[in-house]
DNA sequence: CCTTGGCACTCGTCGAGCGCGAGTGCCAAC
DNA sequence: GTTGGCACTCGCGCTCGACGAGTGCCAAGG
């Protein structure tokens, strides 16, 4: 079919251009591919691809280049997640094995992505609001001063000063506290808004004003910014593709950031192992209209509690990158799984 | 003197180069000074420095640079710090006033400095080993699991969930509890060590393992890496000067990303509001010899319980970046004293 | 209808050659 | 110690032409 060989010499210009990063011509083509046809007839394939703009020229009589659409193209119909080799999987478990805590998990995972990659990595914190609370602490450290400390079964553990504004007794801490763990252990993170609402009611009158204080700081603590933090490496790659996009690395390095922008480019899918590419112009955020996103949800088992991914040029390896997301998400909902 | 008018040269020179980022000659030099000689005369002078290696030309020429040697003289002799106007002043207090908790007041403020500067700040979290226990709590959290949370004066809290094996009992984690805050509250962290040496003699031998093993977690937690966090901010303003010194972007991003070259950078002294300039290859770490840091210790009072500053090019604005830098440390300082 | 070889044409890249001008160093005079 | 004059250097930017990769089109062949 003519058609299938147009679409094959789509992804040998694909290929050959992420491999040289120089515009690719027909005669190139036939050299370094077995398409059993004469560059003459490439060109005209060319020539279609182009009208249907998935490939275009940088100037008149130079070589073709994929365009947005050509790498979409190539990434939904052409090419296949390629798996981590034995090896490479092997050095991923052992690399991440070593972690102590879930700082250091997300901080080795990250790290790691980055480096197999070589492009940047972005990981976000498992999201409170999707993960069960494993226990909650209420702790008085001054007269009228509270420590809420939450600890969810991801391993994550936020806390906060709460001013309450009048003193609390160490046995009204205590009720509150025990009344806390009844009501929201075990409970979803994006429950407890429910779970509390009425608790401020079970105490006195001249108890409730502190009470609610320390509610609202708990309910402020799940819900708020602190809630998302995303973490970042190798920033360094973005050097590398400087000689590609010159001028357009400051804008990327802006975007990164803006932790909201990075909580974007996370996105928002709710299973794991199905991965999302966005392509250059796809990409809403402003300043990085020429960098491509691959992200994939991670969490325990199936559950997606956050996302993690890569951000880099459009001209990437995209089956390579994306087995790397994928391999290095699937091991750190493993890791999530076991310490819970 | 001559002397005088020729590190008045000097002066100018850097001023000149700073403002233009092209290599001065002597006809500028006389057009934009009030130097009261002429050309041939500041020729000679610029002769001389040449000879002590003050200034360079980039090729035969050309007008002349500074060198390393002659940005410091100029720090260190020629320049004084410019103050901050009221206005300038004014932002900043109400910028950081606003802030909520110590990550927020770590956050806002290398945001406002690498903002300020237009360079690459950075900002040490208070360290832990130079402040003092406000706090201690052990918590339950399972059978064999306790969580360690420490409040220091400066506002931050640790927390490590630590393992101990055995179970405690409420009774235990609750003696055991007492005796810890009675024993470290309002001691400096360095000397957490000293005081709880002999905590663990203090129970029933059956006990003493897993009292050994909370000990142990927290002494980890005053000394390990979790000690010192530095937070990064203004990446972006690399590009600026990526103009400048090409390919160069790349080794100081590198360099950034190191924890332990962070901390480096940020030194070590213990007086506040003294400033600490390292300018190129003054500067040890590896790829960060066309790069200058500027940085300063600050804390509550005279203390200095953790540093921040900025990295740029060599050829950056010294008087207003130390301004700024100063201006920084002292209102963060000043927040902190608020806290204590 | 698709494929192919041929061919004229486009256009970006590279290197050589050249003039300009900024800037220097030196020197003789003050 | 300072100054004006002057010859000299040398990087920058410009033009020009040769080169070559690559294209589009066309007519011939399967």
């Amino acid at each position: 079919m003519v058609e299938d060989r147009r679409l094959a010499v789509l992804r040998a210009i694909v290929e050959d251009y992420v491999a040289t990063h120089e515009p690719v011509g027909s005669r190139s083509l036939v050299e370094r591919h077995s398409l059993g046809v004469s560059p003459a007839t490439i060109r005209n394939d060319m020539a279609a691809l182009e009208e249907e703009g998935l490939i275009a020229q940088p100037h008149t009589s130079a070589g073709r280049v994929p365009t947005d659409q050509g790498y979409r193209v190539f990434v939904d119909k052409l090419s296949q997640v390629k798996p981590m080799s034995a090896a490479e999987r092997r050095a991923i478990g052992s690399f991440l094995d070593g972690a102590v805590d879930l700082d250091d998990v997300m901080q080795r995972s990250v790290r790691l992505l980055a480096q197999l990659t070589r492009q940047v990595a972005l990981i976000q914190y498992p999201s409170l609001i999707r993960s069960h609370v494993r226990h909650i602490e209420l702790v008085s450290i001054g007269p009228s001063r509270v420590l809420l400390v939450l600890i969810a079964d991801t391993g994550r553990v936020e806390q906060r000063v709460v001013e309450t504004g009048v003193a609390m007794s160490d046995d009204l801490i205590g009720r509150l506290r025990s009344r806390l763990l009844e009501r929201v252990t075990g409970q979803r993170l994006v429950d407890v808004a429910d779970r509390v609402s009425d608790v401020a009611e079970q105490f006195g009158l001249d108890e409730r004003p502190a009470v609610a204080t320390v509610l609202a700081s708990l309910l402020e603590t799940v819900v708020e910014r602190h809630e998302e933090r995303v973490m970042l490496a190798g920033t360094a790659n973005l050097a590398a593709f400087g000689e590609d996009f010159t001028g357009t690395v400051r804008p990327v390095l802006e975007a990164l950031e803006e932790q909201m922008v990075l909580l974007r480019l996370l996105g928002e899918s709710r299973t794991t192992d199905v991965l999302s590419v966005r392509i250059g112009h796809e990409n809403e955020v402003e300043g990085l209209s020429a960098t491509s996103v691959v992200t994939v949800g991670y969490g325990p088992g199936d559950d997606v509690v956050a996302h993690l991914g890569v951000v880099g040029p459009t001209r990437m390896d995209y089956p390579g990158t994306m087995g790397s997301v994928r391999a290095v998400a699937r091991y750190v909902g493993r890791i999530l799984t076991e310490q819970q």
